[in-house]
DNA sequence: TATTTCGGTTGTATAATACATATATTGTCT
DNA sequence: AGACAATATATGTATTATACAACCGAAATA
């Protein structure tokens, strides 16, 4: 009853959309002359701050799964484009704590728009319901992914510090 | 009439998931040891051979949604691992066409393969149903991208050529 | 036959990324 | 207190994937 079909064609299928849904979006990366657009990366920094409010620079890093040179320059452009501000952490001389600027919230809302406008007419003569699952399967599909990078981490830590 | 309920929540989560997605995806590229991987536009190059039989540069290009600069270098790539072999068009001396060698098949289904057992232990607790449903919803969100590119494609033309 | 179009390649630039290393601050141990 | 280790971040450097522009040779067309 559990598997009434074998689910690996599905999971193939799953599997080979997800990789074309990726490069498709590649693709959009450059093409796009959206003057409300934001990269992806820092569409999802952003967003971040947003949610989550002040963070720093390894929190970011984590979050957005970059390694923190990367995130600490992306914040730096971040930080050139007046978007978000740093202030030193008064307690800890060594933490950046990451803000968004008034401006940054600004262009954040407006790219959200602009997404969402864009996403609205894609899917258009989708139903109330496909939306509401599909915005489901994708939260349950990322937070899977999620759980098992974070086993494969507690394996690695486990096996640095073996006789604790 | 159009929106019985606001599905605007729903969109913002889709738009949302996906972006979380992608960025997942890219930081699993350059993390992966598997030695059977291959990076995700060559394999999806590889997979349109397997499918469709042999095909020109130009053509793995408007499937991959790459230019064709970029895809000539990827077959070229593919060609120096022998993964792919290359052949003059008997009848137009400008087209190459590509095919799968006997090795790229047999690292492709390796990569697939790879791929397919990953994706089985994410998704082991969904039901058959779920799957199902999931893949239904990729096409159809894949297929709603290709269609407003296509779109988007046919307008420029037709600006191009006004008086047509 | 001269010109244009077409398929593909090469030159060049850019962006996003990771890894190794550096720097400065904080915590810890004797 | 002083020395050393750990931590948070920044910087140097290399790689990769990509697009655009310029080019080349073959084919189509005027």
């Amino acid at each position: 009853m559990e598997e009434p079909l074998p689910p690996m064609e599905a999971i193939d299928l799953i599997q080979q959309q997800i990789s074309i849904l990726i490069r498709r979006s590649e693709s959009e990366r450059t093409a796009q002359q959206d003057t409300n657009r934001l990269d992806r990366s820092a569409y999802l920094m952003l967003g971040f701050l947003v949610n989550e409010g002040t963070l720093t620079v390894g929190q970011l890093a984590e979050f957005l799964q970059l390694d923190i040179s990367t995130a600490s320059r992306q914040v730096r452009a971040l930080e050139d484009k007046g978007l978000i501000a740093r202030t030193p952490d008064p307690r800890d001389g060594r933490i950046s704590r990451v803000d968004l600027t008034e401006e940054g919230r600004q262009r954040f809302l407006a790219a959200k728009t602009s997404r969402l406008r864009r996403y609205r007419q894609l899917l258009s003569d989708w139903s109330a319901q496909d939306l509401t699952q599909l915005g489901a399967y994708l939260v349950r599909l990322n937070q899977a992914y999620y759980e098992s990078i974070r086993y494969s981490h507690k394996q690695l830590d486990e096996r640095e510090e073996p006789g604790r």
